[in-house]
DNA sequence: TCTTTGTTTTGTCTTAGACAAATAAAGAAT
DNA sequence: ATTCTTTATTTGTCTAAGACAAAACAAAGA
């Protein structure tokens, strides 16, 4: 992906734009690092202009994971390699703000097989083991008890280093693949019978986390709502547009982890500006911006699939016919 | 998602990340344009940054709309809104090299209720239509004579502001949620019968256009072919290795016809230098990048559904045990 | 244990200039 | 008429150091 695709040169041949794609950090973040850390600390090329080597590309890989755990770049951005990954092995999930959450009567966290079929690419044995869960288990408590704490460990395990990119990425496809199958077989039992609320699904500009959208929806369907989901990543004015166009009566949002505070907060005040307040909005997901204090009263927050099930409940009772 | 989000000034409110977010153009793009040609011509606020209207940000949506419809920056970005709506409705897919390409016997195009449909919003009516078609006509007439020509009409639609983005997502949405449906149901079919060869498929980073995935997923399933998705954008390192612990026969790639042609030369070069011969690499979708000659030999190209299906034919033949 | 204050960290924005890759236009040779 | 080369223009992205507000942290007070 290299501007200059020279195979003869080894070391430095990436560019800013290269790093900023494959790490997800900013030019400008990139930059300042250099001048404020002294890392990273690419070479230049002909024109000046900064090349970075694949050792500098995976000591930022880590330090993003450190990053998307908690940890702030000061702390780690002058950090060498072999630092990184030892904080990157001591601390998993160490939020700081961990504390005050108890552990809510630990859940049945699913085995450490199913860790073990994705680093190891068992892609077929995974795939049957979670459709024969979805068949004996159903649906709801397939989501509830395996696949969401799926999706924690994954990111875990990926943060740890234990999962590549790609096994994640496979993880998604499968996930995604059985749970529409599921909805689709749910919705043939259903035949029509959908009833309201309407929702809206989908997530804002920038955040592509799709099975957190996907889960979401399975709640849905559960209760038989009728939903209409747009996917990831809707400019927040088609948002609106849509929210009317389609006349529904909810829209349902969907937050990764990594999705930025500032988003979050933002998007969801403006969307509560926008939007006609007979519409609810509905936010769901792991992002820790979603405790905020100034959400209250604005945005019904649901933080499990059982919650999206009792906003529902709730909708239903308050606009009884 | 202004930073500042003040419900009491109206005009100029947007940051440049905003606009960045809004319209795909970076934020070195916009300054440059400032410069050069006067517009956008945002206001500045206390602290002397940027501040957009949104009278500008819908004039640049329509600048982008025709810049991805082969006009140039130096044309369109000084023109005024009115010029600019009357461009958009004169010329559709004027592409420059379009006129070498003689129309290969008009294959016979969806009606054009399947876009009203979308323009109303008639989601359940557009839904209802396409599993027939999808039941009656089989998975692979559908996808070639219906599916491909309507994203193709969905795309053009969208460039002449007939069809706004959320409706475009939910087309995505609709059509995805059918074709893997119709997938899993083959697959069921098959029962474990599925033959080499072994297809890994996925988009380059930045390449978020699924649909294209999906498609070609759906040829290789008419083929019977083991495969393994690992949906859109998959960092290049990642593809590699990949292929090589998922043992992969080939590697198959999707470029939607938004995918700069740099990016899609440069990985596909790169690609072929880093994977092991013995591993095809099969390039399809709209992207004109693909007829580009440095890639004859190196990789095989489908242009459509059919051509997968050739190619996969063709690896059989080689392989033959 | 929770709120309020002050301090530090950190990402993003600003400026103008430079340059190479991509594209268009003009000319030459089939 | 096409196709290939050469020249000219357009256009996106990179560079620099400085600035500043919002986020995060630490410490003091209720």
């Amino acid at each position: 992906m290299t501007r200059h695709p020279l195979p003869t040169e080894s070391p430095p041949t990436l560019t800013i734009a290269d790093i900023e794609r494959e790490t997800g950090l900013g030019k400008d973040t990139l930059r300042v690092w250099e001048r404020r850390y002294g890392f990273p600390s690419p070479e230049r090329d002909a024109q000046g202009e900064r090349r970075y080597g694949p050792d500098q590309l995976s000591r930022l890989r880590l330090i993003k994971r450190l990053l998307d755990a908690g940890r702030r770049p000061g702390q780690v951005v002058a950090l060498e390699a072999a630092a990184l990954e030892a904080l990157t092995m001591t601390l998993v999930r160490d939020d700081p703000h961990a504390r005050r959450r108890k552990q809510p009567e630990a859940a049945p966290e699913p085995g450490p097989e199913w860790m073990q079929w994705l680093r190891q690419n068992r892609a077929d044995e995974f795939r049957q083991a979670l459709q024969q869960h979805l068949i004996r288990d159903g649906l709801a408590r397939a989501v509830e008890h395996l696949v969401a704490p799926l999706c924690v460990q994954v990111g875990d395990g990926w943060m740890r280093g234990e999962l590549t990119v790609f096994q994640e990425h496979l993880f998604t496809e499968l996930v995604q693949s059985l749970l529409r199958e599921s909805m689709a077989s749910l919705d043939a039992s259903h035949r029509g019978q959908l009833r309201p609320p309407r929702v809206l699904l989908t997530t804002i500009p920038n955040e592509q986390h799709a099975l957190g959208l996907l889960m979401a929806e399975c709640a849905l369907a559960l209760e038989g709502c009728q939903r209409v989901s747009l996917g990831a990543s809707t400019p927040l004015v088609e948002i609106v547009d849509a929210a009317r166009e389609l006349a529904v009566d909810a829209v349902a949002l969907s937050f990764s982890a990594h999705c930025p505070r500032r988003d979050v907060l933002d998007s969801l005040a403006q969307l509560r500006q926008q939007l006609p307040l007979r519409v609810a909005i509905w936010a769901g997901g792991s992002s820790p911006a979603l405790r905020h204090k100034a959400l209250a009263g604005q945005v019904k927050v649901a933080r499990q699939a059982a919650d999206l099930a009792r906003l529902v409940q709730e909708w239903r009772g308050e606009h009884a016919v």
